[in-house]
RNA sequence: GCGGGUAUGGCGAAACGGUUAUCGCGCUUGGUUGUGGCCCAGGAGUUCUGGGUUCGAUUCCCAGUACUCGCCCCA
């Protein structure tokens, strides 16, 4: 029989990858905080009405959408967030945060959902830094969530990256801008390739970034939402670009930026970083006003982005960042069994209480000293205390240096090697 | 769901249409009686599965499966 295998699409997150990620999440954590986000955890399970914004069937929704959904024994349906955004709005709303000074800043960490094939750089199970400023509608909180995303890449040590930015409009003007757009695709329609004759009818303005041959031409003389803005949108845009702009942030106008989740009004900003295959997109994110009362609640305006932790991991092996590794014991004990592992077994929980790293060697039976020594030299051992018949009759122990230049072994009171081990290594 | 690529011991590789399929790393044990890093020796692997071609396949062909990259979807 073979072992039970790991699922397509999830991954084991091994230690030496884990100091990368250890990384990342402290840097973002120490930023979130010097912003003044307060971090919460929501549930990895919601109600597929939160996502399935009235569209339709919800069963048709999660399958198209490639939501993980589960259905209830009444029938209804439970699903594994895709997202962190509207789990969070929802954490608001039931929480009665509207009360709090506003605007509330929240951030969080945790792993979100797609049933989709793997890619490079893309899970079925992945993880996420999020961020939301909630009930402000200040162009500044825009700014504010994207410069804690470029803050993070920027102290992680990225080289300048840049924000891919466009506005989405709002409710009174984006539906203006679709037709403007459907009128001049449909002129077009020989032109487009058959999925996308099909975005049309459902989705039109996915076709901006269609990944089809000959997009590029057919769609610079398309009509470019930012020429379509209300004139609050187009404030707002200009309001935001002009902050960025006074910060020195690296940005371009994307007018083919477009985020599938149809939730997003005026801002939505993107960060790629092309090394890591065709999945750029290190985080994205932008603004929903409206998507408070889409869930049921007082109308909330909201801004937010959330930050792929595995793409950040590879952007930064391809940046050759090395994390700092975590501290490991450097102190090993060795002993001959019998009462010299009793004795062993005693120094090694003293010295551990009193605060140093120590490694005690194992050994149901008898096992060599040379195996023993083997296995200490594996380590960052500074010092290896050696539990011997002999010493332990005089109340001794031998103190073996293992670092290059760190002299002879000697012995020493059994009772004193804490003692010693704080001298030697303060 | 669709398409491309790849499948040899824990990892990385090599080999050949034909006797017990190599090598490095790693793991582990040992090299006399209680001691590391070098060196030496030993230990652990049904060449993904099932068909086909062939006297004979790990090596050729097909299917399946897995992994991987890309599309769809979207982060």
């Amino acid at each position: 029989m073979s072992a039970v295998k790991r699922l397509p699409g999830f991954q084991d997150i091994l230690p030496e990858d884990r100091i990368y990620w250890d990384y990342i999440m402290g840097k973002a954590t120490d930023l979130a905080q010097r912003f003044g986000f307060l971090r919460v955890d929501i549930p990895i399970i919601e109600s597929i009405n939160l996502f399935a914004r009235g569209n339709g069937e919800a069963s048709d929704f999660f399958v198209n959408k490639e939501m993980y959904a589960i259905e209830e024994s009444d029938g209804s349906y439970i699903a594994l967030r895709p997202e962190f955004t509207a789990g969070m709005v929802r954490a608001y709303i039931n929480n009665g945060m509207s009360s709090r000074p506003q605007p509330v800043k929240l951030y969080t960490f945790g792993p979100a959902f797609r049933r989709e094939r793997q890619q490079a750089g893309r899970f079925r199970q992945h993880n996420q830094f999020d961020c939301e400023i909630l009930g402000e509608t200040d162009p500044a909180a825009d700014l504010e969530i994207m410069m804690l995303a470029m803050s993070l890449y920027r102290e992680m040590g990225y080289s300048e990256l840049a924000f891919q930015l466009n506005s989405t409009g709002c409710k009174s003007c984006k539906p203006v801008y679709v037709e403007a757009l459907t009128t001049y695709l449909a002129d077009h329609l020989d032109k487009l390739a058959p999925i996308d004759q099909q975005r049309l009818k459902l989705n039109p303005l996915r076709i901006l970034d269609s990944k089809e041959k000959g997009m590029d031409a057919l769609l610079a003389d398309a009509p470019h939402i930012i020429d379509h803005l209300c004139d609050d949108c187009a404030s707002h845009l200009s309001d935001l670009r002009a902050m960025l702009e006074k910060l020195g942030a690296n940005y371009e106008i994307n007018f083919r930026l477009v985020r599938g989740i149809d939730y997003y009004t005026k801002t939505v900003f993107e960060v790629w970083d092309k090394r890591i295959g065709a999945q750029a997109a290190l985080c994205g994110g932008g603004r929903y006003d409206g998507l408070a009362e889409a869930i049921g609640g007082k109308s909330t305006p909201g801004v937010g982005f959330g930050l792929g932790l595995e793409r950040a991991v590879l952007g930064l092996k391809a940046e050759g960042i090395e994390p700092p590794s975590p501290p490991e014991p450097t102190l090993f004990v060795a002993h001959f069994g019998g009462d010299t592992k009793i004795a062993a077994v005693d120094i090694t929980y003293k010295l551990r209480a009193a605060g140093f790293g120590t490694r005690l060697a194992f050994a149901r039976d008898k096992r060599s000293m040379k195996s023993q020594m083997r296995e200490a030299n594996k380590y960052p051992i500074s010092h290896a205390i050696i539990v011997g018949e002999g010493e332990l009759a005089e109340g001794n122990v031998t103190i073996r240096p293992m670092l290059e230049g760190g002299g002879d072994q000697f012995q020493h009171r059994a009772d004193q090697v804490v003692d010693y081990i704080q001298q030697a290594t303060g």
